[in-house]
DNA sequence: CTGTAATCTTTATGA
DNA sequence: TCATAAAGATTACAG
């Protein structure tokens, strides 16, 4: 108990907050901070959201972006949620209930980042102190290394090369991975090979090849997505 | 949104929480449950506990013994903390929120174990409601969903397919799209047909194939997406 | 994030 | 075969 704990504090936090740390015998160092809001070692950071704050930033979609840069800059990182319960007080986000735990939920079962719930500046002072306190004074028990969420698997990033084709989203994109032998490959083969079978008339009628008996994929969509693959190295195709 | 969301219960939970479950749409499934409060699948179950119950139980200790099982039991255990507030407002417990919030603070940083904050139990209902639709429901994580802009032309359409390649932006993509005649089909195949050269000792040496002579184009690149397109079944088609 | 509406495509149906 | 309606997905936008 020699040492003091250390904290890095972003200078725009409010002052009570930083009193409250030196209250508890912690060494307060005032920085611009860009991706955090608290430091408190190499990888453990902290980002501090009132229940305001929380709740505009989802809104406009400005959290996710700032939760993105924390996660991909520190190993360990915490996002304290100060007074959720004031902010739902707010007469105009009482039906936002479903939104804002909608987001929690993701944020921890996505992103994998710790939540943590506190009701004022002075309790948030407490953790940032107890996370001080594992962080720096307790060395034999090392930090278990988060489980990396922004790291995608191979399905995944798969699926979001699927994605690339004309009207394809999530749904469609893992019909055709599941179609399709897991294989991207095989699913451009099988567009290439497909055919378009029209009516005497000039007109669609259905398919032939790979996709023929693919529910959900007709001939529009064939004819864009071969545009969209190009002509396969020689011929010229006409459209 | 057909089907309806399904959680496990146990039977000693209080049946307010129960009816809010089913006031938003919820299957629920009553049950005797040893470790957790909710499952909502194989991976993903829940403990609830208010306030009261949490201080209760770290003060005999008895918290940490539950929290074992539960992290042994499934691979992502929720902690659900109902009204923690009302709980310190007791006179008696007023004075041990250093000590709660090591707890918490332990639960997360050492544990692992994701924790999020109510105030009540139709809040508590709106939690386990949205992680059930994350857990169940097929929803494309932002992660993965690709951004489309609206009308575009052909060209901008093969650089956005191409872009869903790993490390492929606009620009790569469009050095790939001249590069390879306007066809992402030879793009791909001309990734198919590259290989990489290899030391004696293992490490990457070079490229070999179309890729050969392309700047900022390696091994590692290739790698990646030689496994993001996966294998192509070899057999011989005229097209 | 969630919800809703607008848009596009396929598929089913009847003339 | 054509025309139209119903069903499904994807995309756009607002709160």
């Amino acid at each position: 108990m020699s040492k003091l704990l250390h904290i890095i504090v972003d200078h725009r936090e409010p002052n009570s907050l930083k009193n409250h740390l030196r209250k508890l015998e912690m060494n307060v160092e005032e920085a611009h901070l860009d991706i955090a809001d608290y430091i408190i070692s190499d990888q453990v950071a902290c980002e501090r959201k009132t229940g305001t704050d929380l709740i505009a930033s989802i809104m406009d979609s400005r959290l996710f972006e700032q939760i993105d840069r924390l996660i991909e800059t520190y190993d360990q990182p915490v996002l304290i949620i100060e007074n959720l319960t004031a902010a739902f007080e707010r007469v105009e986000w009482k039906k936002r209930k479903k939104h804002v735990y909608g987001a929690l939920t993701y944020i921890f079962l996505k992103r994998q980042l710790p939540i943590i719930p506190t009701s004022k500046v002075s309790e948030t002072a407490i953790v940032l102190n107890r996370i001080a306190s594992w962080v720096q004074e307790d060395k034999s028990d090392p930090l278990i290394a988060r489980k990396s969420p922004k790291k995608r698997n191979l399905r995944d990033n798969q699926i979001f090369f699927l994605q690339g084709l004309h009207n394809t989203g999530q749904k469609k994109a893992e019909i055709l991975l599941d179609h399709f032998n897991q294989s991207p490959t095989n699913v451009i083969k099988g567009i290439l090979k497909s055919k378009v079978i029209y009516t005497k008339t000039g007109n669609p009628k259905g398919l032939e090849g790979p996709f023929e008996k693919l529910e959900g994929f007709g001939p529009k969509y064939l004819i864009e997505n071969k545009k969209i693959l190009g002509s396969s190295e020689k011929e010229k195709n006409p459209n």
